[in-house]
DNA sequence: AATGAATGAGAATTCATTCAT
DNA sequence: AATGAATGAATTCTCATTCAT
């Protein structure tokens, strides 16, 4: 999967992998700081310490770096659902689950800054409406599995919609938690967790 | 005689406030169709059948007119504030209450198709963003007023909290309905209003 | 046929006229100078005493100048074409017909002095070479039409094969002559009249 | 004992050797290909399968490539000079002196592919119209002797004239023999020798 | 000597804004 | 006031050349 980014060429030595991943780094800042559109590849360039030239090197041009930086954040996305969807996650009680998965994606976004920029995709480009809807698809995919495991009986059209629902209200609030620092956070955090928790205790109810 | 004055000058005015009225409409579509960012001021011009030169003449840059625009929706939605923070409303049910804001922001939206590129400000441009944050206060103001009316002693910080929560939810799941088609809109809807009347429920009973 | 050169937009006023003008003349200018290639846009624009904007406004890119170039020398060829076409023309005996066509082409040749750079396509450019290649077919066509006129009973595939070694051959000579000096000019043209007489007249000697 | 000294260091100064050679094989097909211009010097580091860094070990810059393939090419056409400026070609006939001639250039422009993006110099980049100026003048000063042999009283002006003539139309020439494919090849190759048969016949009737 | 990654100047093109008409 | 042509700074991307390994 991650074959899908376009490398121009392959970086067969230490010194590429690593100028790659300052690329990336500094491409996720610049995303973050003033959005996809409005960076530039030569400040991508500058803050990486490097040129444009070796920018260009590694990556076909502007969208390849988003492509490449939604493939990372895929992949980092994929380690947590490996931990969601484990065997002991699904015999949690729902509180508890919620609980660990929150704390989980809170962590997630406070490690990984430059993921907001690209799982909020307006409709601005059409590659970063293409990353969005990337991560979007996985995280509801993921969503949908974890809901599976506990009603499985639901209707899969249902599922998908509490899944839907459950992603974007975490993709809502968790920038609340980041925005509400340090004191605020863990306020903002309970709040999630029982948020979710009441609607899909209710859900199960339903069933 | 006063009136014979104002008469002679209003066509004037009145000529300049519908095309005033023009480009807001087209700058509307156009954000929404590609984004703040990528709309050209000669397309908005464009589509509001006048000249970029006429455009300039009201507002003196692309930001001027997003900040117009925003003005305008901000109008719009102290309408949507006044019905939904009369006394009758704050008598209703909290089933109820949830049923009326529910359909009324949903029809907010689907009315004011334009409304959403503003609402969902990316860090983009700083421009966009002060659009979200001016929009983002108002609701959030008119959310804190109604659970004031309900919840009246709650603490001032956390009634700031919930209604901040409420605001993200809607703004995060009303899209969905938007999404679903003629077909499943109702039923995403019907969705919303569970969810937050789990969720208000849970806090009333808290307190 | 002109109708096939994209312009952005028609230009209503003479002024956009006169500014497209000074723009291709800039461009032939250019393109003589150093090649269509090596040519830059913004060095067009200085030249004709305009801002690349301004070039952009009446050609999408650096290709529709080459473009409308060649439709314009295209239309001065065909004027060249109708005299040498003309009745009296094909009344007249060899050595006079090539001594009026000869004298008529080298005066293109002065009066134009961008022609050369299209007219002489390198593979450089696919832009370039679909110049060339459109100037050298109207050439041919011409030479052929000619030929038929006082060769009807040539196999056609003979007529063409003459016709092409007619329009390369002048091709290649004239920039002799321009090169000369006024001095030498005359004398070769003379002496691309005397070829191109003992040529076709074995042609004609032949059949 | 000079000899081995000698042997011990021809080994490298020959690999050394065979790299340029596939280097200016590489160039002349890049330049075949796209131009001078157009090519660049990974694109023929690439295809003579080394390195760009090795590549400017040899030449300082781009231009030196051109420069070092037209002195190879120079050479070549030393070669064809040498046998139709021996004293056998200068007793043949006219007629069969061109047979032999047309046919001996035609063989170098099928062996040599590369030459022709060198003979036609535009004016694009100053090392290349260098290049075409050298390979021209050349020829023109194989040509002059060749006549000088056969009209030994005429004037030298006329005679750098016809050269330059008989250069300038095999040069235009040639080309359409290459583009005619093997069937018509023989017959544009006879026109050719006629052509100039008929008219360096009536040149040495003037005299 | 060989390699190929790194550099950055330069080119095409876009679009917010101005200003002559 | 209205128009839309004109402007040019800013952006993406390329490629000749250099230099660390």
């Amino acid at each position: 999967m991650a074959n899908k980014v376009a490398f121009r060429r392959a970086p067969k030595q230490e010194r590429g992998q690593r100028r790659i991943a300052r690329i990336l780094g500094a491409a996720a800042q610049e995303f973050a700081r003033v959005g996809f559109d409005a960076a530039t590849t030569n400040g991508i360039a500058r803050r990486a310490k490097t040129s444009v030239g070796s920018l260009y090197q590694f990556f076909p041009n502007k969208g390849a770096i988003l492509a490449a930086l939604t493939e990372h954040y895929l992949n980092e996305i994929r380690a947590v659902h490996a931990v969601v969807l484990s065997a002991e996650a699904a015999r949690l009680p729902l509180a508890a689950f919620f609980d660990q998965l929150v704390d989980l994606l809170a962590e997630f976004h406070t490690t990984h800054p430059g993921f907001l920029s690209l799982f909020y995709g307006s409709p601005t480009s059409a590659h970063l409406a293409a990353a969005a809807e990337r991560l979007h698809r996985e995280c509801v995919a993921g969503a949908e599995a974890s809901i599976a495991a506990r009603l499985p009986d639901l209707d899969p059209a249902r599922r998908r919609l509490y899944a839907t629902i459950n992603v974007q209200v975490v993709k809502a609030l968790l920038p609340l938690a980041a925005a509400a620092g340090p004191a605020g956070r863990a306020q903002v955090l309970a709040e999630i967790k029982k948020l979710l928790i009441r609607y899909m205790d209710g859900v199960a109810a339903e069933g």
